[in-house]
DNA sequence: CCAAACTTAGAGCATTCACTCAAAATAGAG
DNA sequence: CTCTATTTTGAGTGAATGCTCTAAGTTTGG
């Protein structure tokens, strides 16, 4: 299955309309067509590159989470810090993506793989927050520690949320708020 | 425009439908044909009564979002308490029409007439919790009860938005939570 | 019972969507 | 250069979608 320079260049345009589009019409908007178009390419070949539609758009989503993972390489345990800056860095860097995140969690994994795919992804990171606030307040059982977890990325999220509703909303500083005070002791 | 009673009828079967199909199968599944079969009505008959299928499911939202209000009837002030009910109420309520709420709030205001009235709703929200944070702390400046309004809605939606991707989280105690620390004292 | 107003039926329209497929074109290894 | 594997094409499919329109039917007030 040797790949072609070709058939990897295209790839690449592929998910960077992807990408654009999602930033610029959002996910309602980012039709087959559309990529298609940008990427200058015919469906026939996208489908000869993706399993279909959804598997473009997954691909750009996880790769924007990706860029902001404080540690891709998994060996490397992160600090809560860290994962509240990724988080605040993946809202902020890439806004619309960020939005077609969080509409598809909100969807729910009915709507098959997409979803899915998501609400797993969401479970793994409360995961993740939990067991640096573990690693950072050993005294705290681990039940404590999920909720928490669950409590900050909520905060994170709910902002988010005013955020996208309200464009002038401050989210950054506000969602530093919810750092400083979920490191402060009980 | 005297109605007769059986489009009065038919209108509330119409309503009735697609309140039960948003809570079934979410928006994505609430298609015209969805609401007109069960209803028993063609889509002749829904045209009659609705301008538009985002007509209908707006004001199901509506009446939902109404159905909860502390105070429908406006000369009546609202405590902060009160209003938190009633978000919680609205959420654990109908919790597949608060979904579609969120997920129409966050497509953003691009997306048309529906996306743009449940904008405007929330920000009504954000007014009238400021108003009452104004009225139960008056030595606070009206910018900060705005900024205190939008933090505790924050939180209320970031909790909804974690309990719809985690069934088990428990959305009233926690919400209740926000509710306390944010009456106490600064 | 009449007539005007309102309601319903239901075929059908125009559009859009994700996706398929067989054949032509091209790239790359030897 | 040749031969094979990969890539590209682009017309086409079938299934949806929201919505329209006209003729027929029903309700209501007088």
């Amino acid at each position: 299955m040797a790949r072609y320079q070709a058939g990897i260049r295209t790839e690449e345009r592929i998910l960077e309309a992807t990408r654009e589009l999602l930033g610029e019409v959002g996910l309602e908007g980012t039709t087959l067509k559309a990529i298609c178009d940008r990427a200058g390419v015919r469906a026939g070949s996208f489908y000869n590159l993706f399993e279909s539609k959804d598997d473009a758009v997954m691909q750009v989503v996880k790769d924007a989470i990706r860029a902001v993972d404080p540690h891709p390489d998994k060996d490397v345990p992160d600090s809560l810090r860290e994962l509240i800056e990724a988080f605040i860095l993946f809202i902020t860097g890439q806004p619309e993506v960020a939005r077609v995140y969080l509409k598809i969690a909100i969807s729910g994994a009915t709507n098959g793989s997409l979803g899915d795919q998501i609400i797993g992804h969401h479970q793994r990171r409360v995961a993740r927050f939990a067991a640096a606030i573990g690693r950072e307040h050993p005294e705290m059982d681990e039940e404590a520690a999920v909720a928490r977890a669950e409590i900050i990325l909520a905060a994170l999220s709910g902002l988010a949320f005013m955020w996208m509703i309200q464009p002038g909303f401050d989210y950054a500083s506000r969602a530093r708020l919810v750092s400083q005070s979920s490191l402060a002791p009980e």
